[in-house]
RNA sequence: GCCCCCGUAGCUCAGGGGAUAGAGCGCCGGCCUCCGGAGCCGGGUGCGCAGGUUCGAAUCCUGCCGGGGGCACCA
């Protein structure tokens, strides 16, 4: 790669100016702003000229007069307060075409280091479907998998769900009053239940598959065997939802598992056998005040149960048993402060902290029309996923809630996601797209015979707007990489609409199908390359990139 | 009280130490004999405040002011 030679020939010249002064630093190289500033920048001189007290211009002039000769330099220029400007030869940015050309969908991905990392994403309570709320959590979760995976490393998705504790109770007792009331039998509806219609229609999906009979059942049994039907319904309808959001977990697992297995019992055990849990109040306490918690956390209550924390300590046992060299857990804002604590048990239980990574994310703020939407689980008016993809379908979704930072709040607003309007950028990168396509097509019925990328001349690739696309073309190994890094997908969605505003101006100053064979030949090729690298970077956002789009009034 | 996130253009947001801080929306004005006008070009205002670190700060640190969220033997 070119950043690689250059930096080997800055490096060069950065030792024979340093000389015994020190360690010479890996130049950093930059990515200049304005053209007049070159290709590439570096800032070494900057960077060493206090350690020599010497002027950094000065040392940045020797820096360059002592870097080998090297053909792909085409100038460089000492500038500013000391920077090195870099002038390439164009021929690194027709190279770009070549290789994407070559790498195909594995452009700007890193080949698989055989390092596996588990992502641990939407893990809601199986008590009713997905609502909006999980919208973001999906998302953002499925869109760091993939960036992991374009990073290297091998990426299992996780969902975890609680299928024990009191919330699941009243589940289980409402399906089972639904139950027997279809049958025409006395329920008792519990108190703080769920009552919305999706109960009765579980209920009533699990009366035609069993029959009446669960009713007479012993007390406990029908509880436990309701509520069980209850939650595999509920399951196989989110993960039917997420299926329609792009989204596909690899492994679920249950909170009642790790009890079953005694996994649960067996980590609150190696928390005491380290010294790191204690008897008090009747109930067994994590001392996470060691590791930065304000206050110590109970693993199991005084009634004999143990709290959902406790079930997370068996739970990194399990994922860390399981041979994960990196574990990420994807957690709303409102769950900030238990990161200390499961760090810490991790800690505790003898992994490597480090290892354990939590994604926060901010809030989204559903509106229609600019008002809120009011929800309320209670109230029954809660939006859900299924009714969110319905109206603005996920494409338009995704990228809404994966174009910000996770940590700045969202607003979404449902109306106008919906619009396929500019209020929108992820129909003007589809659009992208899909005008290529269509300009293939278009050469195609013009009889233009497609010619192996080794028989065009990429060098007449030479107009500034192909230039400036090349560029970003160029661009996007290392904003991937980035974004991988950071766990930061929007910078992908930034990308994504960077590339295509270079496209369509490309497509306004260029004709692409014209007179010049050889020139057409060229520029085939970049529109393939761009066509092939939004395509990778919608992929990793989970957003289509079609072939074409239906005309709208948009 | 303690903890987390945010404060950048009229609005929504990028910008993880570099040179003249960007994009979209909105507003005004332009661009089609020709590959999709869901397009392109032009027009302008801004880093909450105060210190500090640095050759250099929107970016890192401290304090303050605003906005949001969280501080269970709930899940």
């Amino acid at each position: 790669m070119i950043e690689d030679q250059l930096r080997e020939v800055i490096a060069a010249g950065l030792r024979t100016v340093v000389g015994d002064a020190g360690e010479v630093p890996t130049p950093e190289l930059l990515a200049p702003k304005q053209k007049e500033h070159g290709d590439f920048a570096t800032n070494v001189a900057l960077a060493v000229a206090g350690r020599l007290r010497r002027s950094p211009r000065e040392v940045a002039q020797d820096v360059v007069d002592a870097m080998p000769p090297a053909p792909f330099i085409e100038k460089v220029e000492v500038a500013g307060p000391g920077f090195i400007n870099l002038f390439v030869t164009d021929d690194w940015l027709h190279d770009v075409v070549r290789r994407i050309a070559a790498e195909g969908d594995a452009y700007g991905t890193v080949a698989p280091s055989g390092r596996r990392a588990q992502v641990e994403f939407v893990s809601a309570n199986p008590t009713g479907p997905l609502h909006v709320g999980h919208a973001r959590n999906a998302a953002l979760g499925d869109a760091i998998g993939r960036l992991l995976e374009a990073a290297g490393w091998t990426v299992e998705r996780e969902y975890y769900f609680n299928d024990a504790g009191g919330q699941m109770d009243r589940f289980g007792a409402s399906v089972e009053a639904a139950y027997l009331e279809l049958l025409g039998r006395e329920a008792a509806w519990p108190d703080d239940g769920y009552r919305g219609a999706y109960v009765t229609d579980i209920a009533r999906d699990v009366l035609e598959a069993n029959g009446p009979s669960l009713a007479d059942l012993e007390p406990a049994e029908r509880l436990a065997r309701l509520r069980a039907e209850g939650v595999r319904r509920v399951l196989a309808w989110i993960e039917a939802t997420l299926a329609r959001f792009g989204v596909r977990f690899d492994t679920y697992v249950s909170e009642a598992s790790l009890a079953e297995k005694g996994e649960i019992d067996a980590a609150v055990q190696r928390l005491r056998d380290s010294g790191h849990a204690y008897d008090a109040e009747g109930a067994v306490w994590f001392r996470s005040t060691d590791f930065g918690d304000d206050k110590d956390r109970v693993v199991v209550r005084s009634n004999g149960a143990h709290t959902y924390f406790g079930a997370d300590c068996a739970y990194l046992v399990d994922k860390f048993s399981r041979g994960f060299d990196h574990l990420v857990y994807v957690w709303g804002a409102d769950h900030h402060g238990d990161v200390v604590r499961v760090r810490g048990a991790a800690d505790a239980l003898g992994y490597d902290a480090e290892a354990v990574e939590i994604v926060l994310y901010q809030f989204v703020a559903f509106l229609r029309g600019g008002e809120p939407v009011a929800m309320s689980k209670r109230a029954g008016t809660f939006v859900s996923l299924d009714e969110l993809l319905d109206e603005v379908g996920t494409d338009a979704a995704r990228f809404h809630l994966l174009m910000f930072s996770p940590d700045a709040t969202i607003n979404f607003d449902i109306e106008a996601v919906a619009r396929e309007s500019m209020d929108n950028p992820v129909y003007y990168v589809q659009y992208g797209h899909a005008r290529i396509a269509s300009i293939l097509r278009k050469a195609a019925d013009a009889g233009v015979e497609p010619r192996p990328i080794e028989q065009v001349d990429l060098g007449l690739l030479v107009h500034e707007a192909e230039a400036d696309l090349l560029r970003a073309l160029a661009d996007v190994p290392g904003v991937i990489a980035t974004a991988a890094d950071l766990r930061a997908p929007h910078r992908l969605a930034h990308a994504s609409q960077d590339l295509a505003a270079r496209f369509h101006r490309f497509y306004t100053d260029c004709r692409v199908v014209g007179d010049d064979a050889e020139l057409t030949q060229a520029r085939l090729w970049l529109c393939r390359a761009t066509k092939q690298v939004l395509a990778n970077l919608l992929g990793l956002l989970g957003v289509s990139a079609p072939e074409r789009m239906d005309r709208s009034d948009g």
